[in-house]
RNA sequence: GGGCAUGUAGCUCAGUUGGUUAGAGCACCGCCUUGAUAAGGCGGGGGUCACUGGUUCGAGUCCAGUCCUGCCCA
């Protein structure tokens, strides 16, 4: 076989040398003439015509579009048109109503967008009613910064001025990005009727006795000057010195005479609140003197299995040339030890948090500067000494009179200084560790003892692990994460110390006594409902107890609601409220880390206002990451200057919102979500290339009227079955795969279809029959008629992703309504099978033999175009089964070739030469028939016959 | 440090219950075409399937461990 190609190489090289066509003179003399009777044929070719444009222009042509959608209120028109359908309830998490759009938001909204028009268009009702976030710290802290000393009623009109400010733009961008929904009534966290549900729902907490009021440290951000709940805090690298400290017991246990317990902290400030050292009841203490390198020497107890750490850090090396005293944890409980520089003694407890991993399993208690402290405090009797204010600053409580006013990260280098004064400090060094901070101010948090009230989280958390299992996670292992948060979670602290924010209902009696009364706070609802929350911050405690019926000198509380709460209610205050919607809804979609955020917080709520999850389903996704995996997010911009553009409008403005929505559509959103412009600018080749196929389509179509010109399928040559077979198929795969909310298939299998099937294979070869065949060939109409279903089935399949080009090319083929209104196509009946395909693969095969053999004979300069070729092809008997094989105008039609040679074989191969027949001027083939008929010379017998 | 994810071509991703030579799109290189033309076709190069070990006749796929990255938590 090999020696067979080579002989037909070099008939090849004979030949071409030989070549009159090539060569000869009369050809070159006749150049003009054939020039000018190939440009009169020209005319007579049926090229493709289409008013749609190559170029998108998206740019400029999206915003008319838009313009045009909500002029006629297209909207409106969907969900009114899909009235009475079964219902799909989407609902908006609320982004915070500050800062631009970036591509996470973008990539959130869009992934929404793409739901609720796939859902609609899969037969479902889905209307969609966005929303904000509007109080809170980000806004508060924005509007402090700009102008110091704003009385709360001006701060609360600033802020509310400066979250409107921001859901405008917001807003301009969402709907720029082709997102639909009810823009001009969105819900928003500031409406008084939103608040009034807040405030209602938190009378449903007080109700059931959830709420209560209490001194415990929490988590405070004194940058921001108020406690803060776990989600508004996140963790970043900090530098904290780590000492080891020394506590003398006062009345040792035999063998332990003079013994010191030595404590490990890497929060040397929180040591003035130390009432109590913890050791583990199980845990084996190790007792003996200590020899430092530097002479000195120390009777020190520490837990046997952190020994080595502990000499490695200080250099203390324990004495074993004798015995040493081995005591449990449990028999140290109950003594006292002297506190290093304050006059008083710490208690010796027991508690099963002390870890064997870090330390030196003696751990620092101060009840008021640490959650397990607190715990252990509590089962102690200790007290809860927290002095430090608001700023961060010792107060007098603190017992040291020269650290008064100090800010406790100052003040750990004095504290330092003052242990190693009074001999207790035995190590000292700088650690790296993960360290809580403020999200809003990014100052490192530390954990205070003040007032604030709490949701008591036992009380609903069994209900809440119920009621996740009856959700559908997508990830599946969303449902862990959320559980194990559930599962884990402290009691909420809801009190928040700052002005933008919904006022947490709750007064005073002249005596202090606390006046937390469902009754009271529903009279509160309803005057929100009518006034809004500002009343609050606007009238007297005199006012508020006349209006409520309280008694004289009755004050109101100062503090806000966390966010948290706001958002939480959001079911209650828009599923419940919006006649459109309904609780539960079908679906939450945020980033993952609102397993700890919204989806909690709602769930919480949930459960104590219906008694059940909020939402049937919750789909996450991961956040926009730059192409080195690292995290990008707003409040980094700006920090780095080479920093690339992150926000929406960048890339709306330069490459058009359908842009934005086939990258969201092509990315694996369940994890994190890589981008960069050059990654953007990859999806634009993809753009470009569905349209351009889409335009090669419309201009096939431009002389075909679907009613009067339609063939029926029995018409259809093997390769209309075979496009139809793929189709059927094709949009089988994307229904379904939008079901499944997996948009990247969608993405994938189109791509793959408009560049593989049509672009390089059903448009190549069926351009012949298209531009040369007379109009009403069947063949050229069967096209037609497939092409028209190919196209009207590829928009209705793209539009939920590329919704204005979508739109666009649907006008194209005569639609005079948008393609938003129509419904997902359902996969054509007659072509079910796959039996063109199995011949398809079959000739695909050979296909790549002859490609390489023309190839090789192109890279040789023999020929230039297929059409130049005439191929003999060996077909092996095993293998090439389908009778298409002994249709030699079809094969030729399919391989797009002037002249073949089919011959059968042992083995699949193709050889080429230089085609021997004239070239007919009209289709380009190279033809034995050429100039068969009289009046046109130059051309084959099928084009003269299309000519007649 | 713990939990949950993730790791396949330069990039974004497919790889079904383990089974021929690991695929697609984009990018790249070469050629053709100029009747999809700021387009289109053909051919080609490119992968130690993160790493190590194990189970198996056979591992990208199953098991154990290690490492990278992300989220959440300490």
């Amino acid at each position: 076989m090999q020696q067979r190609t080579r002989q037909a190489e070099i008939q090849i090289l004979n030949f071409e040398s030989s070549n009159p066509l090539l060569v000869s003179p009369p050809l070159f003399a006749t150049m003009s003439d054939a020039q000018d009777s190939a440009k009169k044929y020209k005319d007579t070719v049926l090229l493709p015509n289409t008013a749609f444009p190559m170029k998108g222009d998206l740019v400029k042509r999206e915003p008319e579009r838009l313009a045009a959608w909500e002029k006629t209120d297209l909207y409106g028109r969907i969900t009114a048109k899909s009235k009475g359908r079964p219902t799909f309830i989407l609902h908006d998490g609320p982004p915070f109503a500050n800062g631009d759009v970036h591509m996470g938001t973008a990539l959130n909204k869009v992934l929404k967008d793409l739901v609720v028009k796939s859902k609609t268009m899969a037969g479902f009702h889905a209307p969609f009613v966005p929303g904000w976030d509007c109080h809170g710290l980000p806004i508060e802290f924005r509007v402090v910064k700009e102008s110091t000393g704003l009385s709360p009623v001006e701060v609360r009109r600033k802020s509310e001025e400066y979250a409107r400010k921001y859901i405008d733009i917001q807003r301009g961008s969402f709907k720029r990005l082709g997102v639909f929904g009810d823009w001009a009534k969105p819900y928003l966290t500031l409406d008084p009727t939103y608040e009034s549900d807040i405030i209602r729902t938190f009378g449903k907490l007080v109700q059931k006795k959830l709420v209560y009021r209490m001194k415990r440290p929490v988590l405070w951000s004194y940058g921001a000057q108020t406690a803060l709940a776990e989600a508004e805090v996140e963790y970043k690298d900090k530098q904290s010195p780590a000492v080891y400290v020394k506590f003398t017991l006062n009345n040792p246990p035999p063998g332990a005479d003079e013994a010191s317990l030595v404590i490990w902290t890497t929060t040397p400030w929180t040591l003035p609140a130390n009432l109590a050292i913890a050791l583990h009841p199980d845990f084996e203490y190790i007792c003996g003197t200590f020899k430092h390198t530097n002479g000195r020497s120390e009777k020190l107890v520490i837990a046997t299995s952190r020994l080595e750490a502990f000499q490695a850090s200080t250099g203390f090396v324990l004495d074993t040339s004798h015995a040493n005293e081995k005591l449990k944890g449990a028999e140290l409980n109950g003594l006292t030890a002297q506190h290093p520089f304050l006059p008083r003694t710490s208690k010796v407890i027991n508690t099963l948090f002390v870890t064997n991993d870090t330390g030196t399993g003696a751990v620092h208690i101060a009840p008021g500067h640490g959650h397990d402290d607190y715990l252990a405090g509590k089962e102690h009797g200790l007290d809860i000494l927290s002095p430090v204010d608001g700023n961060g600053k010792y107060t007098a409580e603190v017992g040291l009179p020269n650290f008064v006013g100090m800010h406790v990260f100052k003040a750990n280098e004095g504290i330092i200084e003052l242990l190693k004064t009074m001999g207790a400090l035995l190590g000292h060094e700088t650690i790296t560790h993960q360290y809580p901070h403020c999200w809003r101010s990014k100052t490192p948090i530390i954990f205070r003892a003040v007032e604030q009230f709490f949701i008591r989280i036992d009380d609903i958390r069994q209900k809440a692990l119920y009621e996740i299992d009856k959700v559908q996670w997508l990830p599946a292992w969303g449902r862990n994460r959320i559980y194990g948060t559930v599962e884990s979670r402290p009691d909420w602290c809801i009190s928040r110390q700052r002005t933008w924010g919904v006022p947490l209902p709750v007064f005073y009696g002249a005596d202090g006594a606390i006046i937390m009364d469902q009754a009271v706070i529903e009279t509160v609802a309803n005057i929100t409902e009518k006034q809004g929350t500002n009343l609050w911050f606007e009238k007297d405690d005199a006012w508020w107890a006349n209006e409520l019926g309280l008694p004289a000198g009755t004050t109101r509380g100062n503090d806000t609601l966390d966010v948290w709460i706001d958002s939480g209610c959001s079911h209650v205050a828009v599923l419940d409220r919006h006649p459109e919607l309904h609780a539960p809804a079908d679906m939450y979609l945020e980033a993952t880390d609102q397993h700890r955020g919204w989806f909690q917080s709602s769930l919480m709520m949930s459960v104590v206002a219906r008694d059940a999850a909020p939402y049937k389903s919750v789909i996450t996704h991961g956040f926009v990451v730059d192409t080195s995996g690292k995290k990008v997010s707003k409040s980094d911009q700006g920090s780095d200057k080479n920093a690339k553009p992150m926000t929406a409008d960048h890339y709306y403005n330069k490459y058009g919102a359908d842009l934005v929505r086939l990258w969201v559509s092509s990315v694996d959103y369940q994890n994190e979500v890589p981008f960069s412009e050059e990654l953007f600018q990859q999806t634009g080749e993809s753009y470009r290339r569905i349209r351009n196929t889409l335009r090669v389509l419309l201009g096939n179509l431009h002389d075909f009227d679907p009613a009067k010109n339609s063939v029926k399928p029995e018409q259809f040559t093997l390769i209309d079955r075979w496009i139809m077979e793929k189709l059927h198929r094709l949009t089988k795969e994307c229904v379904e795969a939008y079901a499944a909310y997996d948009f990247r298939k969608v993405f994938t299998v189109v791509n793959q279809f408009f560049a593989g099937d049509l672009s390089a294979l059903y448009i190549d070869i069926t351009k012949d029959r298209m531009y040369c065949d007379a109009r009403d060939s069947v063949r050229r109409r069967a096209t037609q008629t497939a092409i028209r279903e190919i196209t009207e089935t590829l928009l209705r399949l793209l539009a939920p992703i590329i919704a204005f080009t979508a739109d666009e090319a649907w006008e194209h083929l005569g639609h005079k309504e948008s393609i938003h209104l129509e419904l997902f196509p359902a996969p054509n009946p007659a072509f079910p099978g796959s039996d063109a395909t199995q011949a398809v693969e079959q000739l695909l095969q050979a296909r790549a033999v002859i490609q390489q053999a023309i190839e090789k004979a192109r890279q040789e300069k023999k020929i230039g175009s297929n059409l130049e070729a005439t191929v003999r092809l060996t077909l092996s008997e095993k293998g090439f089964d389908h009778a298409v094989f002994t249709d030699l105008p079809t094969l030729s039609e399919f391989f797009i070739l002037s002249d073949l040679h089919i011959t059968r074989g042992t083995e699949l191969a193709a050889s080429v030469e230089v085609c021997e027949h004239a070239k007919c001027e009209r289709c380009w083939r190279h033809l034995p028939d050429v100039g068969i008929n009289a009046s046109h010379p130059t051309i084959c017998g099928r084009c003269a016959g299309a000519l007649s």
